[in-house]
DNA sequence: AAGAGTGTCAACCGCGGCAGA
DNA sequence: GTCTGCCGCGGTTGACACTCT
């Protein structure tokens, strides 16, 4: 039993709106209020498809919509938004006021894809390098890539806010390191170890301001290491990835749904970003 | 000047989630 | 609990604009 198409496409309008159309709709749309596409054709007199309408009324006629010019802001913004939601192009939308998750959607494949990769690669060579050289323990260089090794979980625990997260990372390694420290806003000894295992621990803490001070502050060393000899990391560090690869990133997302104690469905975590309160409140 | 190649973005399509019957 | 229909999402397409040769 095959589905029911939305609507008959016979003697409908296709293609771009005129002028008029996009009158009547907006009309209607004002007069009636949104909803109910599937009748909202017939009853405004308009030969399109309700999804079409929706469409339309949704990504260009609405009043409220910002067209155009993405700003730095914003556009750092989707870069560090589609780092944790990936393509959830409407949870990254709603960050934005007044963006359509369509003109995020053709912003991000036409400009930030290729921006953002080239940075990835900047880095990998960044981190790469660090290792062949063996840089010693404290030095910038290793010390980011070892932050690349081991902080991506910090990137997932702010996807699950509040939520308690077990993360495969080693407690040794953590809590050795100093430099480390201050990006916890809890004591390392709230860290609690899971079962026995050593490489599960237990963390809840503020996510938002462990994301911060990785990407602005953690973080810079390697960039400028990467600029001093020579590697164009762009200096952008926010703009720069988090992952050393693709597969890391799809690997750390099936892991997220997967924890039994993790938000296990992504409309938690766009409670969580619709929140604003929680948002702000640190 | 014109044809080819490339980029942009509005619109379409199919699927999945969800609410109501 | 199951079915049905609507809505919203993300991927894809194709027309048009722009740039290059």
């Amino acid at each position: 039993m095959g589905r029911r198409p939305c609507c008959s496409k016979e003697g409908l309008n296709r293609g771009a709106w005129s002028a008029w159309e996009d009158k009547i709709l907006r009309d209607y749309i004002k007069t009636h209020g949104e909803g109910k596409w599937r009748d909202l054709p017939k009853r405004a007199g308009l030969k399109r498809c309700g999804k079409s309408c929706r469409l339309r009324w949704l990504n260009y006629l609405r009043p409220d919509i910002k067209r155009g010019n993405i700003s730095h802001d914003e556009e750092d913004l989707i870069i560090k938004l589609h780092k944790l939601l990936g393509n959830r192009w409407s949870l990254i939308a709603g960050r934005l006021p007044g963006r359509t998750d369509n003109e995020i959607k053709n912003y991000w494949n036409t400009n930030l894809r290729k921006k953002v990769k080239s940075q990835q690669s900047n880095l990998e060579k960044c981190i790469d390098k660090s290792k062949a050289n063996k840089a010693p323990k404290g030095d910038s260089v290793e010390a980011a890539a070892r932050v690349d090794d081991q902080f991506h979980p910090v990137i997932r625990t702010k996807a699950v806010r509040c939520t308690k997260v077990y993360l495969p990372l080693q407690q040794d390694d953590m809590v050795a390191d100093h430099s480390l420290e201050p990006m916890c806003n809890d004591s390392p000894s709230k860290w609690v170890p899971q079962d026995g295992d050593p490489s599960n621990i237990l963390i809840d803490f503020d996510m938002k301001e462990l994301v911060l001070r990785f990407e602005d502050d953690f973080f810079q060393p390697c960039v400028q290491d990467c600029q001093n000899s020579g590697n164009s990391a762009d200096g952008n560090v926010g703009g720069g990835s988090i992952w050393s690869n693709e597969a890391m990133q799809e690997d750390w997302r099936g892991r997220v749904i997967q924890e039994p104690n993790v938000a296990s469905k992504l409309r938690t975590l766009a409670t969580f970003l619709d929140s604003e309160e929680e948002w702000q409140e640190k």
